[in-house]
DNA sequence: ACCTTCATGATACGTCTGTATCATGAAGGT
DNA sequence: ACCTTCATGATACAGACGTATCATGAAGGT
C-alpha cells in the first residue's frame, strides 16, 4: 500500500477550520473554497475527505458536539473532588455561558445547526436531539440526586428542572451573542436561577 | 404625476413573501428571485421596493417585529378584562411558545436572523436589542405591578425575573423548532416556570 | 523493477446569486 | 397634445458556489 496519513486527524484539521471560518464570518460563509483556505489546503482535498458538502457541515457537528462533551466533562474533573449536587450544576450553567471565546464559537455554530435543521429536516437529525438530551438526562440525573440529599426542594420536578435549566442557558447564551447581555450580566441571570432552583444560597461558586 | 401604487402595501406584500419562503425553505434560501417568484411579481420590482438585498432583509425584519408586536398586544386584550399579572405573565410566554404556524414562523425567522447578526454587526442592530428589551420592559414593569399587589413574592428581582422569563421562553422555542420538544411539553415547562415565579397556583391559564 | 492503490493538484462546467442596464407602458400636470 | 415622472418588464453580467474530471506524484507489495 501506498503512503497513508491519518485520514481523522486530517478531517478534524479541516473540520477545526469549518469552525474558525463560521465562527468569524458565519456558517453561511462557510463554503468549500474557504475552508480548503482556512484549513490551508486545496479545494480537492476538502472534497477528497469528506465527498459533499453536507458530509462535512455533518462531520463538523459531530466534531463540534464531541468537543462540547470534553469541554463539559474537563469543567466537572476540575471541580473539588467531592462536588455538590449544586456546585455541578452551576458549573454546568457556567460552561454553557459564551464566555471565553471558545464558548462563544461553540454557541453560535450550535445555534447556526439548529437553525438549518429547523427547515432542513435530513441534516444531522441525530445530535439535535440525542445531544441535549443526554445532557438533559445527566441533569435530571444530578437533580434527582440532589433530591435524595435532600439538597433539592421536594417539590421540584427534576425532569422540568432540566428542561428548564437547559433552556435558560440556551436562551442566555443567545442573548449574549446577539450583544443583548453582557456575559457578565447572564452569568449573573443564571446564578439567579440556580438560587431558585436549590434553595436559599448555601456553596461557594466557580 | 403618473399613477402611482402604495408603496408601504407593496412592501409588506413582498416581506411578506419573503417569510414565507423563508419559513418554508430556510432563511439561506430566501434569494430576491424566489421572493420575487413567492410574491408573485418580478425580480425587478423587488429591487424596486427594495433596492438591495439588504434593504430587503432590513425591512423584512422590522416588519416581523411590527407584526409580533401586535400580536401579543391582540393576546393581551383578548384576556378578561381585569387580568391579573400572572394571567398576564401566562399569555406572554404561551404567545411566545412556537404551538401555532404563525408563531413557529416568528420563531424560526426571529433566530435565524438573530443568528445571522451574531456575526454580521451591521445587520439591524436596532431590533435585536430594542425589540426583545422592550418587550423585557414591559415584563420587568408587569413584576413590578405584581410585587405592589402582592402577588409576586418580595423576594423576587422584577429584572432578573424578566431576563429569565425571555431566556425559558426563547430556549424552549427553540427546543420546539428543533424537535426536542412538543409544544405541548414546552407549554408545560412554561407554566412550571411560571408557577415557580409567583407562588402557588391560583389563576386560570389561557 | 513494476504495478496497484492512495493522495493530491489543476482546472473546467453548469447553475445560481446579486446587481446593473435598457426599454417601455401608464398617467397626471401644463 | 405633450412631456415628465412613476412603475415595471426583459435581459445581461460578473462572480461565487458545489461538483466533476483529468492528471500525476508517492509508496508499499510482489
Amino acid at each position: 500500500m501506498p503512503r497513508t496519513v491519518d485520514h481523522g486527524q486530517r478531517r478534524a484539521h479541516i473540520c477545526n477550520a469549518l469552525v474558525r471560518t463560521a465562527a468569524r464570518d458565519g456558517l453561511h460563509a462557510a463554503t468549500m473554497r474557504s475552508v480548503a483556505a482556512e484549513a490551508g489546503v486545496s479545494l480537492r482535498l476538502v472534497q477528497y475527505y469528506f465527498e459533499t458538502k453536507a458530509g462535512l457541515l455533518h462531520a463538523a457537528l459531530l466534531h463540534l458536539e464531541e468537543r462540547s462533551h470534553r469541554r463539559w466533562n474537563e469543567r466537572l474533573a476540575a471541580l473539588p473532588s467531592p462536588a455538590s449536587p449544586r456546585a455541578r450544576v452551576h458549573a454546568f450553567v457556567a460552561e454553557a455561558i459564551p464566555d471565553d471565546d471558545d464558548s462563544r464559537v461553540f454557541h453560535l455554530l450550535w445555534t447556526s445547526f439548529a437553525v438549518l435543521a429547523m427547515t432542513d429536516p435530513a441534516l444531522a437529525e441525530q445530535p439535535f436531539v440525542s445531544g441535549p438530551e443526554r445532557l438533559e438526562r445527566q441533569l435530571t440525573d444530578l437533580l434527582t440526586e440532589a433530591h435524595a440529599d435532600g439538597a433539592l426542594p421536594t417539590d421540584q420536578d427534576p425532569a422540568l428542572e432540566a428542561t428548564r435549566l437547559l433552556a435558560v442557558t440556551h436562551g442566555l447564551g443567545t442573548d449574549v451573542l446577539t450583544g443583548r447581555l453582557t456575559p457578565q450580566r447572564a452569568l449573573v441571570v443564571a446564578g439567579y436561577h440556580v438560587d431558585r432552583v436549590f434553595g436559599a444560597r448555601s456553596t461557594t461558586d466557580t
